[in-house]
DNA sequence: TTGACATATTAGTATTTTATAATATACTGA
DNA sequence: TCAGTATATTATAAAATACTAATATGTCAA
């Protein structure tokens, strides 16, 4: 049953919703849906502050949803887990697609 | 392009989210995809606590997310906006139907 | 009407989250 | 080396969340 099954695993997946759960971040994910992109980049997407960008960036890469690599002064941030791709695809089906 | 108009709806999108941002709340709602539920079961069910459940089953429902109706002593609740359920067995599908 | 049960509400508190500001670090190019 | 830029870290304050406990409300059945 879908739902039983859901729910043995309602803490580990919870647990990622509540990164998406935030205007500021669920954005900066849209911002690296297309491509991967800078801190910097990130902070004008989301319009939002660059110490707050870098702080949950932080936090999302310890928890394994977004990977990064230095070029120079910069840090490129990606989605690193495929599944994080996948739910903000369903999300966006969800509620951009419908009336 | 999907992540812009996604992003332009980021607030009402990650005030869902949130409420399933929460080990209890998913469960509960994972409950209630099945069918409609008594408070009571979905105590049981979320193995949370009676205040608890009656609270946040207050939130959703100003919220929109689930409705409820009176039988004598009983109130049932299901969910209201399908979107709730759209959302969940994506979530079902990324995290419980892949390795 | 009373007692038992199901649910809701309220109050209060501990914890977590959300930010902001200041500072530190790291790299680049002159 | 220095100045400038990009990012990270730290400290901290304010707000929101997550509860618990107690009490209230409403309904049924005797």
């Amino acid at each position: 049953m879908i739902d039983e099954q859901l729910a043995k695993r309602a803490e580990e997946v919870s647990a990622v919703l509540k990164q998406l759960a935030h205007p500021d971040r669920l954005k900066v994910l849209c911002g690296l849906l297309e491509k991967e992109k800078t801190v910097s980049e990130l902070v004008n997407y989301a319009k939002s502050s660059q110490s707050w960008v870098s702080q949950f960036l932080a936090r999302m890469k310890l928890e394994g949803m977004v990977d990064s690599r230095k070029e120079g002064n910069f840090v490129y941030y990606r989605i690193a887990d495929p599944k994080i791709k996948e739910l903000m695809r369903a999300i966006y089906k969800t509620y951009c697609k419908k009336e």
